[in-house]
DNA sequence: CTGGATCCGTAACGATACTG
DNA sequence: CAGTATCGTTACGGATCCAG
């Protein structure tokens, strides 16, 4: 996701946005904007690692060790949009080789609250979706 | 989310990374499918808009009403995403005008809790991550 | 060691047109 | 009314190279 602007195509190009059209849903709303966060692919498993972490520091190559198969660009862009969020602290060590630790704010730990509430509700009920997933199929098999 | 569910690039690290912090790093892990499919730009809106009818059921073209933006091949796509998961009923009236109702399931609802909570960090916490924003640019600006 | 820059494949997203 | 089919756009995420 875009870390400095909204997500994807949000809108038709021909939308006039100059201001509040008043709409429930725009995409300044709070909720999309936290939605879009989270929902890229390494966001809430950094702030899970470092919430686990915390409040230890993690260097950017440990940081990718436990994050299996992260690339470095995509650890990067992570860590500096949660970063520019103000979830995750950065602390330079400026020796010749460079060490860079990071650490969630206090604002990063309360956002683990939800997610570590939407990762329970995961495993407690994903298995039950997969047998939701399993009766789509049979139905769509019997209607071929 | 991920550009696909199934599209993560089949690093294979060693297994014994994984394991004792648990499976939040697998491909198939729970969590990982939950967000990738709450993160889609109209999951979570149309939970919401159904749990608020629940237990009310919402025809389609009052789903598009309530959702401002979306276009009918979105929310078509949303809620049989949905509807697979097991999260989403669907009921037709076979009359001429088809009549088509949709309503979430008790699974359903029980996602709605921990989505609330996200919503509910996100309208209590989007404000400081906004300053964050800006004091991020004029740390960008003060070091040109 | 950290991470910026760039190319690129892929798929989410949107608009439009069409069907029953 | 409730979708489906098709196409074009956008940009996420991965790989690689390069720099401090």
């Amino acid at each position: 996701m875009t870390p400095s602007s909204t997500s994807r195509a949000s809108h038709s190009p021909n939308d006039d946005i100059d201001g509040a059209r008043g709409d429930l849903f725009d995409p300044q709303c709070p909720t999309r904007r936290l939605l879009d966060r989270i929902g890229t692919k390494w966001t809430s498993m950094a702030v899970k690692v470092l919430a686990e972490a915390s409040p230890e520091e993690v260097r950017f190559a440990e940081l990718q060790r436990r994050m299996a198969g992260i690339s470095q660009k995509m650890l990067s862009v992570t860590l500096q949009g949660l970063a520019r969020d103000g979830l995750v602290g950065r602390r330079v060590e400026a020796t010749v080789p460079p060490r860079v630790y990071y650490r969630l704010t206090p604002l990063g730990l309360t956002l683990e609250e939800p997610l570590a509430a939407l990762r329970e509700w995961a495993e407690e009920h994903m298995a039950e979706v997969d047998r939701a997933h399993r009766r789509s199929r049979e139905d769509a098999a019997s209607s071929d």
